[in-house]
DNA sequence: AATTTGTACAACCGCATTTTC
DNA sequence: TGAAAATGCGGTTGTACAAAT
């Protein structure tokens, strides 16, 4: 028997939220503030799911919340920041006033993994990006600034070997790999070495 | 002007962790 | 002490809008 869902699905609204939803929600909190989330919206008279107030209380909604540009200061923050403490989106928000993790990290798979890969850099282990020299790679630079993280560098480089087969396990993909650990580089040898 | 492609961001989902009983 | 419930977190998807063709 698996776990009861947080609500009741068939009776819960979906989708973007409306003004009137929006001021049900702030009006609430300010009078009785962030209580129990699974029986807020009954008693906020909401047709959604707690887990869904929260997530647009927490993101949007809060007084505190800062919306909008971040500067290059906090662009070079934030990727040192991550560089420490990997894709731990609540610790950095801690580290950032203001923002929220679900925009921080929007903003780090929108712009600030393309703007490291322009530099050179794997997103996830911050170390520059290796380009392998098997025979049959046609990978070329542009290939690897184009594609969007390391998991699609890993499609680039997962070519079928001349059997039709799988790519053979010589490549030798030097990614220099060391602590703290990154799963996503795992990935990526393990894509190259079948 | 219409269509396609790319970008940004809001929101959902499932799993992990913490809390409660 | 263990099970169930509640909450939190991170990955992913959907969609609106802008830019390019």
């Amino acid at each position: 028997m698996g776990r009861s869902p947080c609500c009741e699905k068939a009776h819960t609204n979906k989708g973007a939220w409306r003004k009137e939803e929006d001021e049900k929600l702030i009006s609430y909190i300010k009078a009785h503030g962030e209580g129990c989330w699974r029986s807020l919206p009954k008693a906020a008279g909401l047709l959604r799911c707690g887990k869904n107030c929260r997530l647009r209380w927490i993101n949007y909604l809060r007084p505190d919340v800062k919306r909008g540009n971040f500067t290059a200061a906090e662009d070079e923050l934030i990727i040192k920041l991550h560089g420490l403490l990997g894709n731990k989106w609540s610790l950095i928000e801690g580290r950032l006033p203001g923002g929220t993790d679900n925009e921080i990290k929007n903003y780090w798979n929108t712009t600030i993994k393309r703007k490291l890969l322009g530099r050179g850099l794997d997103p996830q282990t911050h170390r520059p990006i290796e380009l392998i020299t098997h025979p049959f790679a046609t990978l070329k630079q542009q290939d690897v600034s184009m594609a969007q993280d390391s998991t699609t560098v890993a499609k680039v480089v997962n070519f079928p070997s001349d059997d039709g087969g799988s790519s053979s396990t010589d490549l030798n993909l030097d990614l220099s790999i060391s602590p703290p650990y990154h799963p996503s580089a795992e990935v990526l040898v393990a894509t190259t070495s079948q």
